[in-house]
DNA sequence: CTTATAAATGTTATATTATTACACAGCGTT
DNA sequence: AACGCTGTGTAATAATATAACATTTATAAG
């Protein structure tokens, strides 16, 4: 059984949007589109965005500032992501390779280091703007 | 033979800062340093960054917007980047594991998307900090 | 050498992304 | 009640990055 966490109203307005979004939302465009619910400051929505982060709801995607819902309902994989982006038309996919996913996860370097995240961003161009 | 590029002064400046520093160094930090050799503006800095990472001298370090020199003399891997970081000091080592990076170039996803470029971090503790 | 073209520079201003600091509210535990 | 913990609201500010413009330098072509 899966830990359930207990959202807070504001956890719940700013994930709700990201999760109506296919594409991945930037911190500031959140905080537009929650300015009619009472959500006034960047620092309501990086809160939000922390915690929310740290639960696996969203991922960041590091190379674009930005947020996107995790499809993966029973996420496991917080802490091991994966993407696709377009450099076109920034189409941002989440990847779900099992081999991949373990290979990964089985990555030892010889450094004596011990990993807990990952997070891997592959770029290129997708269908359509080949 | 490997085309070698000329740098111009500002990014020999820019270049020998950062390969100076076994760790990653942010933007505004090398722009404070090179305030003495008549680099005044930030966008002095990023421009040479900018050209730096195209060719490979340089990486980005997505997570912590950081530049590190590129180790790897002949790097035919400036788009292939994978990393390790402490999440404790803060190390940065640049990891070159053939296996690795052969199933990494290697991966297709199931969307038919032509990937050119990616980049890999590893996020955990090191010897010193576990 | 002259002209053209691309790449880099210098400068100012501004945009974008993210955090610090502080006062306070809600909730479960002791 | 007193405490610790998490979240909230607000204002101010820090940190990261780019736009716009005028000028200069390097490279190549005629
Ligand atoms: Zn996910
Ligand atoms: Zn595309
Ligand atoms: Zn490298
Ligand atoms: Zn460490």
């Amino acid at each position: 059984m899966q830990k359930q966490e207990t959202l807070t109203k504001n956890q719940k307005i700013i994930l709700d949007i990201i999760e109506k979004s296919s594409q991945p939302l930037k911190a500031y465009s959140i905080l537009f589109d929650v300015k009619k619910k009472g959500i006034n400051a960047p620092l309501q929505v990086y809160r939000a965005l922390d915690k929310l982060v740290k639960i696996g709801k969203i991922h960041k995607i590091e190379s674009r500032n930005a947020f996107i819902a995790c499809k993966n309902s029973k996420c496991q994989i917080a802490n091991a992501t994966i993407f696709s982006i377009c450099e076109s038309c920034e189409d941002v996919t989440e990847i779900h390779d099992h081999k991949l996913s373990e290979h990964l996860r089985d990555f030892k370097d010889n450094k004596g280091m011990k990993y807990n995240k990952y997070n891997l961003e592959f770029f290129g161009l997708c269908k359509k703007c080949v």
